[in-house]
RNA sequence: CGGGGCGUGGCGCAGCCUGGCUAGCGCGCUUGGUUCGGGACCAAGAGGCCGCGAGUUCGAAUCUCGCCGCCCCGACCA
């Protein structure tokens, strides 16, 4: 392409709105440009990287035998109303003349055409993709393209005749993605991860550290250990029981309100303080018990309770309910809750805690013998630093952003849609399903984030929208024309996606700004100096180092600099 | 949804507190000329319902109220 006839409107300065350097780099090398909040538009150049990054997605899905669609964007809602989806907070945006709903995703369209046309076992399996424009109702859309209203998905989905099946296809996911992330150049990592409301028995997402990352992970340093912070766990250890099995005893607490000020009160350590937060799950009142400061974890919570709505109980709640007001309650005496707690305090004895009564707790409480418990789970936040719970190094805490998440959903949708094959015994079955997606966009960001410098972008030269950006100094100098036109020609002919920059109306110095900024992997700079010895520099972009070789051979050069 | 910030030619900003004459600066854009290897120079130009609406006032970019939009932090995140 010549850059005197392309459209690629570079911006000298930062944008204000951008804060995050993919974000104003690709603002600023005229990759795409914002219409409203978390919509954009993808300009020519950007949408050719894009274009780089689906290529890679397309082979490595055919490669696992995934077969392309394309899916409606635009769903009755009454699909939706199915599945239970359609009042989901905060994920469908619906439009207003119609009983129509813009698809945040596509189990349900998937699941319709299976249950449609899958009928038997022999149908079986089937893994469908799409790479397409999605929709939700992000309440607040930042970063950029990283989290947008409207994105480009590359989902695929599995159908099976059995859990076994579905295990191989997630498998086969989970490879798949190793190999696209790796292709697209991206330092990654996968971590386990929630499954949240999607459903299903499991999931893990693929991570690219960073600060502008909206996701929390724990990772080991030593081992391979890592988790979305939402399922993570450590191997703190619980705090068992003591020798000395006092009767419960109630005493006063003037003014104690956090485990903190107990714990200075009492001249005691946190290690046997438990700490009561109030919930409501599906309308019944919830007690929840952790050890001292441990920070309850709502995805954890979720998770055991099963289906429900969860949500803290307010103030006014909590008095009527127990008498007290945060911070004085306790399982000790308290009516018509259900009380779970989490693991570290299983079996333990010795504990203070609330005595649902205003500036009182209770001391030697022994959940054993107190207590009527409905069980113990994993509740608590991990904190870094904590023990990792398969090698017992510390473990680092960080952002990080997701750019793929695979999930074994089972089958929920196919239930619902009553998506179902005759079995090899004449039984008809749900479907047994997986779900998987990739952000496009995410990928050319997050290659931004980790390849750029205070010049510009460092394509790497997979998703690099030209391999080569040819700079002609001067368009003034007959001969720097000359040969500048020949090896863009040449370069073309090899069939090398080539960029050329012969605007006669820029300095050299601009355009060396401009190409360092749009940042392909190779620089072809023809120019007086290097012709009066008839050659020809090459820069690498990602490094600086410039090279000169003979003006006829340009192609070799390029094409050996390429393939390294 | 809570908290904060911003909205002034295409972009980046000043002016607003303390109301006043023709709304200013840098970049970009147009024309002509000179330049031509790290975002050139000179000259002449074009381009603004100062986010929208109401109000106060002799007079509003500036003060008041309402609304809209965008960004950041939080909540949320299938």
């Amino acid at each position: 392409m010549r850059l005197s006839k392309t459209f690629i409107p570079t911006l000298k300065e930062i944008p204000s709105d951008a804060v995050i350097p993919s974000h104003q780099l690709m603002l600023r090398a005229g990759l795409m440009r914002q219409l409203t909040a978390g919509v954009y538009a993808y300009l020519p150049l950007g949408y050719k990287a894009m274009l780089k990054a689906i290529q890679i997605l397309r082979e490595e899905m055919d490669a696992i035998g995934g077969q392309e669609f394309h899916l409606p964007a635009l769903n009755p809602e009454s699909l939706w109303i199915k599945t239970k989806r359609r009042h989901i907070p905060n994920l469908i945006l619906s439009i207003k003349e119609r009983d129509l709903v813009l698809a945040p995703t596509h189990e349900e369209v998937v699941g319709w055409i299976a249950a449609m046309h899958i009928q038997s076992y022999k149908d079986l399996p089937q893994i469908w993709y799409q790479i397409q424009t999605k929709f939700r109702n992000e309440p607040r859309p930042r970063s950029g393209v990283l989290r947008g209203r409207q994105f480009i998905m590359k989902d695929s989905y599995s159908l099976d005749a059995s859990w076994e099946g579905l295990d191989e296809r997630y498998e086969a996911h989970a490879e798949a993605y190793r190999r696209i992330f790796r292709r697209s150049g991206l330092d990654f990592f996968v971590v386990g991860a929630s499954s949240g409301a999607m459903g299903g028995s499991g999931s893990q997402e693929f991570m690219v550290d960073s600060e502008s990352g909206e996701d929390t992970v724990a990772r080991c340093k030593q081992c391979s250990y890592a988790a979305n912070l939402e399922v993570a766990t450590s191997g703190l250890a619980g705090i068992g029981r003591v020798p000395e099995n006092n009767p419960v005893k109630e005493f006063p607490t003037p003014n104690v309100r956090t485990i903190d000020e107990l714990a200075t009160f009492l001249k005691t350590t946190d290690e046997r303080l438990a700490k009561s937060v109030v919930y409501r799950h599906a309308d019944t009142p919830l007690l929840i018990l952790l050890v001292g400061n441990d920070q309850l974890n709502e995805s954890k919570l979720s998770a055991a309770l099963g289906e429900g709505a969860v949500r803290p109980i307010d103030a006014g709640e909590l008095k009527s309910l127990t008498g007290a007001d945060g911070g004085s309650i306790g399982p000790i005496g308290l009516k018509g809750f259900r009380i779970i707690a989490d693991k570290r305090l299983e079996n333990a004895n010795g504990l203070i805690s609330g005595a649902n009564r205003n500036d009182h707790h209770v001391r030697n409480i022994d959940l054993q013998r107190d207590v009527h418990l409905d069980g113990y789970h994993d509740l608590r936040t991990v904190l870094p630093g904590e023990p990792c719970p398969t090698c017992g190094a510390p473990l680092i805490v960080a952002n990080a952003i997701e750019i793929g998440h695979i999930f074994k959903l089972g089958t929920k949708y196919s239930e619902a849609l009553n998506a179902t094959f005759l079995d090899e015994s004449g039984q008809s079955q749900p479907i047994v399903m997986g779900s998987y997606g990739i952000g496009v966009e995410r990928i050319i960001a997050c290659h931004i984030e980790q390849s750029h410098d205070e010049h510009g972008i460092i394509w790497n030269k997979v998703l690099a929208p030209f391999a080569v950006h040819i700079v002609a100094a001067s368009m003034n100098n007959k001969e720097t024309v000359l040969v500048a036109n020949q090896t863009y020609r040449a370069l073309s002919d090899a069939g090398i996606e080539v960029l050329f920059d012969d605007r006669a109306s820029v300095t050299a110095g601009f355009k060396f700004k401009d190409a360092d900024l749009l940042g392909m992997p190779l620089q072809v700079i023809v120019g007086e100096r290097g012709l009066k010895e008839k050659k020809i520099e090459i820069k690498r972009r990602a490094t600086g180092e410039r090279t000169m070789v003979p003006a006829d051979g340009v192609v070799n050069a390029v094409r050996s600099m390429l393939s390294e």
